[in-house]
DNA sequence: GTCTGTTTGAAACATACGTTTGACCGGCAA
DNA sequence: TTGCCGGTCAAACGTATGTTTCAAACAGAC
């Protein structure tokens, strides 16, 4: 199941239970009792929780950071001077996301659902330890994003990249209760990467929808 | 500002606690401070803090769900038969949204971000209790969605309504910092009804996009 | 074997939480 | 006045939290 050092199950713990609970939900007994460890190990390993919510998130985001430099690395190579295009950007950043070596099947969505609660439970310590730490291949999707739709103002695009990434972590943190759903109700099995193939095209489709209009349209009016 | 009665100045206090800090992060003693009242009057006006959590939300959703009826009611009355388009059916719920009577300035978004955490912070029990609640409405606005995208499969449509309400939640729980953000760095003020506007012509694009493709794209095509 | 630094263990610490209690106040009906 | 009753208040309750303590167990070097 897992590695029996004590460290390794800490963060395997942590990472579940602040996943389906959230992080000021899940108290550190939770977590220590999960992975079978005395209370003060996290303490004495991590130094505190918030630290331990740092490691949760550096042992995925460290070697994935790096799997999406090489991707965009590569990506760039290909074209050739050309920017990316704006599908070919996307891909590149499911594809490495879908390619990370997982520890169990639920890896990607686990982490996923992370990657929501940090955005959206506005821990300060976190928001501020992610943009120290993972500024740089942060800023390359973003300047690729910025290639790929010069057409777009800067604050068009300011606000459709928050879309797509709302779309994106909402949809894959909870993956699993979306899949069971429809599962049971259609009967239709879905994988993660089936699930990204459907969204990408949706957050193409909105990143190069017509021009925002800013104005409700009349009551008549009906666009198809 | 707001009035002497205790009831609305918890509510006040804590709609807004709620809004900037989560649920688990706002404790009663902070609202009720703010509020400047007994510690005691939340329990003996509400009963609890999730009763408490339950009255914030029903003192807004309450009136909305009934506007958003009337509004689709109109709807449905103005399209005499015709099923609305998707356009008609987004800009029904968001201006429903918009023109709900506003306690002061910041009254849409701070609800818009309650919203949002209710559906990322996966509280059981506030989760159980807008089910319970609000249903009617929600159905309705998932029939309409169905009608107005009969091109679309079942499984298509519903992964895609699953991304218009990540995008939506998301962006709505954090408006207010990507607000700030958008103000900081390119000095740009936005109102919540501007938020909404660029919204919905990229869900309704997202929408009606060309049929997803199930597999990536081969490493040397390039889509526009 | 003995020493040394690291890791675990059970217990306690101080603090914060949601909730409850019982005294107290003010207006109103009898 | 008297008695009541909805509301407020300070204080306390029990519990859970993150963190610290210090002794015991361990591992490797000499």
């Amino acid at each position: 199941m897992a590695q029996s050092d004590t460290v390794d199950r800490i963060l395997d713990a942590a990472e579940e239970l602040f996943a389906d609970r959230g992080f000021s939900e899940t108290s550190l007994r939770m977590i220590t009792s999960k992975a079978k460890v005395n209370l003060a190990a996290v303490n004495y390993h991590f130094g505190s929780k918030n630290a331990l919510i740092h490691a949760v998130f550096a042992r995925f985001l460290t070697p994935f950071s790096a799997t999406l430099e090489n991707a965009f690395d590569e990506l760039e190579a290909r074209c050739d001077g050309e920017p990316p295009t704006l599908n070919q950007t996307l891909w590149a950043l499911t594809e490495s996301a879908v390619r990370m070596p997982q520890r169990n099947e639920k890896g990607i969505s686990i982490f996923m659902r992370l990657l929501g609660l940090a955005y959206t439970q506005s821990q300060g310590h976190l928001r501020k330890f992610l943009e120290q730490e993972y500024s740089q291949p942060f800023s390359r999707f973003m300047r690729l994003l910025k290639e790929a739709t010069p057409q777009l103002s800067s604050v068009d695009r300011y606000w459709r990249i928050q879309f797509m990434l709302g779309a994106t972590a909402f949809t894959m943190s909870s993956s699993d209760a979306l899949r069971d759903i429809l599962q049971n109700k259609l009967g239709v099995e879905t994988t993660v990467q089936e699930i990204a193939a459907r969204l990408v095209p949706f957050l193409a489709a909105g990143m190069q929808a017509e021009d925002a209009m800013l104005v409700p349209p009349s009551h008549k009016s009906s666009v198809a």
